[in-house]
DNA sequence: ACTTTATCCTACTAAACCTATAGGGTAATT
DNA sequence: AATTACCCTATAGGTTTAGTAGGATAAAGT
C-alpha cells in the first residue's frame, strides 16, 4: 500500500508541474488546493526538496518549484524517493536490496519468482511514465 | 511491501503444491523445511483454510493440502487472502475499493492515473500466474 | 478407554511504522 | 523592523506487524 505521504508528494509534484517553471508555489496554496494537511506537507516538500526534486525560497512571494522540466521527472525517482523500494519483497529490490533470513537460495525461491516479474513491470510503467504524463 | 505473512503463506503453498494432492502434511514439516516459525505458521495456514484454500486433518497422520489443483489457483486469489488488495491504492482497488478523502474527482487526480495502470498489470501477472507455476 | 499426535482458537505483546502536530528557528522581502 | 514563508527536530497517538502463549479439540493407534 502507498503510503498518505507519496500519495500526497505526489499529488504536490503534479501540481508543481502544472505551474510555470521556476515560480515558487506557497506550502499553504498546494495543501489548499489538494486537501492536505499543512504541517504534514511541510514534511513532504522539505524532504523532496532536500532529495534534490525540489527548489525552494523563502520569504514572501517564495515558495517550492520543480527543479527540472516535468517531462524529464520519471515516477521511478518520484517513487524510490517518496515511498522508497518499488519492489514487493527486498530480496527482488533494485536500489533496496536485502537478502532474505529464512531463503536458501533466492533463485529457489517461489515468492522471488513471482514478485521479479511483477518488479520489472512496475518499473516498467513508472520509468516510462513523467511527471508531464501526470499532469495532463 | 508484502507482509512476512504473505510470503511465509505463499511458500507454504507452493510447498503443498509439490506434494501428492490431498496427502496431509504437518505444520512442523512445513517449518522446518521453509524455515518459518511454528506457531506464526500455524496461524497462517489456519487463515488459508478459513478462506477456502487448505484442508486439514487432525490427528496422526494429519496436517493441511491443497482442496484444489494447484493449476488452478491463480495468485489473485492468494494474494487476497493472505495480503488483501492487490492494488497499491484504495481508490484504484477492485475488491477493497475506498474512496479517497481528499480526492473531490478520482478521474481527475494523478495517483488514481498511474496505479491504475499499475494495478492492471500487476492484476494480470497474478492472474495468469497459478500455484503449479511457481512449483516447478 | 487411554495415550499420542496434530490441528484449532483466542488473546496478548513488543516493536515498528504511519500520520500527523508542536513549536520555534532562519532567511528573504517590503 | 515587520512580515512572510520555508526550515528543522522532536514527539505523540494510533495502527499494523510478527510473532508467542496456552490451552481446547479431534483423530488415530494401542
Amino acid at each position: 500500500m502507498l503510503s498518505k505521504k507519496t500519495k500526497y508528494g505526489i499529488k504536490a509534484l503534479t501540481y508543481l508541474a502544472k505551474q510555470e517553471t521556476h515560480v515558487p508555489v506557497r506550502i499553504a496554496t498546494i495543501s489548499e488546493s489538494e486537501n492536505i494537511s499543512l504541517k504534514f506537507l511541510e514534511t513532504i516538500l522539505l524532504s523532496l526538496r532536500k532529495n534534490g526534486l525540489l527548489g525552494s525560497k523563502k520569504g514572501k512571494g517564495g515558495g517550492y518549484y520543480l527543479l527540472k522540466d516535468p517531462k524529464d521527472i520519471p515516477m521511478t525517482e518520484v517513487m524510490r524517493v517518496l515511498e522508497g523500494p518499488i519492489a514487493m519483497i527486498p530480496c527482488v529490490s533494485l536500489n533496496f536490496y536485502e537478502k532474505c533470513q529464512d531463503c536458501p537460495d533466492e533463485n529457489a525461491c517461489a515468492v522471488n519468482k513471482i514478485m521479479l516479474k511483477v518488479r520489472d513491470n512496475t518499473l516498467e510503467i513508472f520509468r516510462n511514465t513523467t511527471l508531464a504524463d501526470l499532469s495532463n
